[in-house]
RNA sequence: GGAGAAAUACCCAAGUGGUGAAGGGGCUCCCCUGCUAAGGGAGUAGGGCGCGAAAGUGUCGCGAGGGUUCAAAUCCCUCUUUCUCCGCCA
């Protein structure tokens, strides 16, 4: 969430920068100030009471002591008591309220992002590699996973329902291979992350940290009956970040870089229709998350490493791809910045997302409570980004298609080859 | 899932309703002692929020949240986590 003194200090810009994605909060924020405001005025009070119960509750021992009768002030104490107690509940209620509201205003993006609409403003950054151009009619990824009876999505529509999939035989092998290459090159020496592999379940605190709820609710498969409050993640970056929610993260540990693989699990409400067919648009699928805690001052730097290091598996891979950045009307509730990967997928033709590399700035921060410390070593909070590092079975698709041959077989992306144990299927 | 115990600062730990949350270790500084060891003294509760230009000052912090009371680390309720034992289990 964004700091109640930015906003007072800086209304006009924060309301001009919001409005270019897309929706007016120009009420949101006139309603956090007059909250605030009335919270200022509510706590100058309680705590002056509160000041002259802490005075004489010293006294009345001492009043006992010398024999002194204290009825009269007691009686009196009551009614401050009584008086403390109405501003304290008035107080957490306007607390409350400016919480809510401010948890339900985005993050603004950064100066460089640029103004636009949606994602036909995305400006491109560069390009890796040149689609190759087939002497024959490729296929779409579905048609060769059904074809070699590597993806199974009827069965998984029997056994669970629409978009979920069943990998077999050498599909299972290929992903699993994915995963272990991604996680591989990102802890070694010139990658630099350490793996985490987490809990795929979070609860609803972790939620609000990285900012899942209260908003985006719809989004989110929840476990059990109504009384609980834990949910299947929908990336590996709510459990990683919120690792060091409410901590202080020491200053010799910074920048702390994970990578962790995990299932992710997300109802895409609202996307009926969307990418119908194939691994593109899946409730479940794998993934290797990059998630990064910086200092205030190291998190641009680090956007551009994270960015580069999500190229990195791609290139390893030969999968040809492009980076953009998402304008103000594309970029996501909690980020300031975003590079968006984009892999290029023949049955498209055109280049579809993998990736998403994102600097929250202390966005996310605020929201989770996770510090580290400034130079005069007083706590600050830190800077959070993560990135996918990247979608596993997006890579599956990409590789079917862009790897296949006329005669029907894949080939195997040398990098993968340890993994596999063949150079084809 | 059942029964019991626990949670106080960097660590250990005292504290069953009342004026500043003991004490010890560690750490920092000082003194003494030609070195070392030992000894003596002082300091050491973080963080949030309010007011203030600042110096300051007020308030809340004893696992979390409520309640009782003029007053809560202390009494009551709910929850979380950890430990021990039992049950179940990959």
């Amino acid at each position: 969430m964004l700091d109640i003194r930015f906003i007072r200090e800086n209304t006009e810009k924060v309301k001009q920068r919001l409005s270019m994605r897309g929706t007016n909060y120009d009420a949101a924020i006139d309603e956090v100030i007059s909250l605030d405001d009335k919270r200022k005025a509510i706590i100058g009070q309680v705590e002056g009471l509160k000041a002259q119960q802490n005075k004489v509750s010293k006294q009345i021992p001492q009043m006992k002591k010398a024999g002194e009768d204290t009825t009269a002030i007691m009686a009196e104490m009551k009614e401050i008591a009584a008086k403390v107690k109405e501003l304290d509940a008035q107080q957490s209620e306007v607390e409350a309220q400016l919480k809510d509201a401010l948890l339900g205003i985005p993050n603004v993006p950064a100066d460089k992002v640029p103004e636009g609409t949606d994602d036909s403003a995305n400006p491109e950054i560069r390009r890796w590699g040149t689609p190759k151009e087939f002497d024959f009619e490729p296929k779409a990824h579905w048609d060769i996973g059904a074809e070699k009876g590597i993806l199974l999505p009827d069965v998984a529509g029997k056994v669970t329902g629409s978009r979920f999939h069943f990998y077999r035989g050498m599909g299972a092998r290929l992903e699993r291979a994915v995963i272990n290459y991604f996680l591989n090159t990102h802890t070694d020496e010139k990658g630099g992350y350490t793996e985490i592999l987490p809990p795929f379940i979070a609860n609803g605190a972790s939620m609000t940290g990285t900012g899942q709820l209260p908003k985006f609710s719809e989004q989110m498969y929840q476990l059990g009956r109504e009384d609980n409050d834990l949910y299947l993640i929908p990336t590996a970056e709510v459990p990683v970040t919120n690792m060091f929610r409410d901590d202080i993260i020491p200053a010799e540990q910074l920048p702390v870089r994970y990578a962790a693989y995990s299932a992710c699990f997300r109802r895409e409400a609202g996307a009926a229709g969307r990418d119908a067919r194939g691994l593109i648009r899946q409730h479940q699928f794998n993934k290797v998350e990059l998630v990064n805690f910086t200092a205030p001052e190291d998190s641009w730097t680090q956007l551009e490493n994270l960015t580069r290091e999500a190229e990195r598996v791609l290139e390893g891979l030969g999968l040809p791809h492009r980076v953009v950045m998402l304008c103000t009307g594309d970029v996501g509730f909690s980020s300031a910045c975003t590079y968006d990967i984009e892999v290029w997928m023949p049955s498209y033709g055109r280049y579809v997302e993998i990736s998403s590399c994102s600097n929250f700035l202390d966005y996310q921060a605020r929201r989770a409570n996770i510090r580290c410390r400034n130079a005069e070593g007083k706590p600050v909070f830190a800077h959070t980004l993560n990135g996918s590092g990247v979608a596993v079975g997006r890579t599956v698709a990409a590789i079917l298609e862009n790897y296949q041959n006329a005669d029907g077989s894949v080939t195997i992306p040398e990098a993968l080859r340890p993994y596999m144990g063949c150079d084809k299927i």
